[in-house]
DNA sequence: TATGAATGAGTATTCATTCAT
DNA sequence: TATGAATGAATACTCATTCAT
């Protein structure tokens, strides 16, 4: 008749779990709409079908809750980063795919990128987060650039050539989405995709010159 | 009686003038120890000896301040790098050059960084600022770019290749900036002055092999 | 099936007094370091290992709680008062103890006293308490006072000196470790325990010259 | 025609200084009708017929305000009592007159002494205040005090003694306050008012028994 | 008996901006 | 040109309490 105790638990916990996605959900949307400065708790909460005192139920703090958007985020970078990286066995191409998947990820979620710049401003955040969640936040990042990484070192580079290529292609990567995120990319008569594409060609054959 | 009224005039204006250069000195030292967050204009009134409504009579609102600091940012920019340019004969030097004079003048103010940012986020203000002077910005923008741009154009690259190197440099650069403003740098034990470095070399090689 | 249902419901009696008891330890060590304002039924919750929500089944509100807190407090005010009464045969010695075992408590335990104050004010509580309430917390304030009372009347004082002495006295003591309390007894290069012998020797010489 | 510039200056400040004033006043009206802790800021704001962010052009801060009004009860305490003191002639009379005004003067206004227990608590408040306010507070709390202190040196006690005598005063005064005040005086039969009485012909007793 | 989830009312304070003077 | 005074909307967060489970 009634279900276990042990179900129950389980079925609250999904429950659970799938509220705080629920508030989640809520949050991105308005950072979708209304910008990091825009979001507020109570916007969030009011999205959500919440009263902004629930919320902290669900999470300590709003960074707490930004942080937990990130976190997403950097998780579903990471796993698209390491799909396109899989999806090919030809080595150059492994590197432009991952790089690419990398690109395309923030062109389409911009937010996400100032999210990423706010939390992670001053190499920690204002508020709370803390050095464990900081700690957490890097490992997600380095996931995503991992693949970027190994693309570096199957193509013959040692660790820290490896290293070196993979920090020069995530803050290329960077620069070029900002500039686009900004309307800058307008003075140049060109694209963003366009230059990160040259950029790794480029890589490419410094790479093959080397050899 | 003594000073006629059109001397009086210009000595008003001057003296405005002056007043505005105070205020804008003052909101960049406000800036600086505060941050762009941390600046209000309750704060920026202050620390210049004047009311906060006072400061409505020179600037329309705390968007037209900040976007008067960024121009004298950008000019101050400019003039930097340009210095740069000029200061060397040799083809190859003068990129390195005028290029690092970017990397450093944002790398010694980190916070002017975050204020262009701000203020080209979307390519618009959301309050005013007005296309007018988005136009201004993205001008004196390119002043600053011109002489990384004409590098390139004497290296022999054409009007488009010229203008495609200086976005990537423009971008190489920016993210290089970002990652080391967010501490993200640390992941990969290496510093952005060093990447730059290799990254110029890179294209200087780049260039010299298709010739 | 083993155990019959009375005793059942005593031990269950027994095991719910037993939590009471332990949710007002724990209610009394976060008002020790948080004081009557910063303790919040929150945080009394999490000292003793429950949800809010818990406390519900065992206090009405948080103002029983915190009657309950003061009733415990009176207790063991009232037999610290007795005790030093007790512990001497000397009549003049006997009022002294008790007024100062009174006095001590209170030194020892300032808190105690903010929450006398706060559930007393007015002579009601805000919300609940009630009349009922109120009324035991009289009479156990009472017990405590009855041995002072008892030293007056031994002292051959009739009922209503007594009364008013005890009175007297009480104030005197409650005055004297306010101002401890709130720190302004700096002002007169004193202390409240030397007021306090003082104002008994007082007393007792008034009672002698009377006779 | 037009007013002078002093004159005008004169004025504003009158009414500024009178806003302050109705400000005061109208926390003092909430203050009496709500107690300590049902005063909020809104409340005030809204009795003085100010939106809440008015009150912080006259006042730093919640506690300030506060702080404000407990000057202004001590400014009128310390004029009652030395009026008191000056209005009497005979040196046993001046006594009581003095200490029965400050009695009095609780008496009637018994959330004055809620807000001195407050804002003197432990010594310091909790937030802002700060030293150079709590000793302000505390010359003016010995100001209103001083007759009572003069009382007892010109009936020949000496510095010490009537310093002493002067805090058994107030101990004893502010005791039989809160006993009325919390209703606990009920207990015995008696009146703050009469005690006080006997409690000063016995001071004046002991020390005309000494001589 | 206890929890997880939620509420609604409340807190002090800050903000950019306006306007009469 | 500048101020003093004020606004209205916003901020994140806390509180005691309730209720279905």
């Amino acid at each position: 008749m009634a279900l276990s105790r042990a179900v129950k638990r389980k079925e609250n916990l999904a429950s659970s779990d799938s509220k705080r996605d629920l508030i989640i959900a809520a949050a991105r949307r308005v950072f979708e709409s209304e910008g990091l400065e825009g979001a507020s708790l109570r916007g969030i909460a009011k999205e959500a079908g919440y009263t902004p005192a629930a919320l902290y139920f669900h999470f300590d703090s709003k960074e707490a809750l930004y942080a937990e958007i990130l976190a997403e985020s950097l998780e579903a970078l990471a796993k698209r980063v390491n799909a396109a990286f899989r999806s090919e066995t030809d080595l150059e191409n492994r590197l432009r795919r991952a790089a690419m998947a990398f690109y395309y990820f923030y062109s389409a979620n911009p937010r996400d990128l100032d999210l990423g710049f706010y939390l992670f401003k001053g190499g920690m955040s204002p508020v709370g987060l803390g050095k464990e969640r900081d700690n957490k936040l890097n490992d997600q990042l380095w996931e995503a650039l991992a693949p970027i990484n190994q693309a570096f070192l199957d193509l013959g580079q040692d660790e820290d050539q490896a290293k070196a290529l993979t920090a020069g292609t995530f803050a290329h990567t960077s620069g070029m989405l900002l500039l686009e995120h900004t309307g800058r990319m307008r003075l140049f008569d060109t694209t963003g995709e366009l230059l990160m594409h040259s950029y790794l060609d480029n890589q490419l054959k410094l790479i093959a010159d080397k050899s």
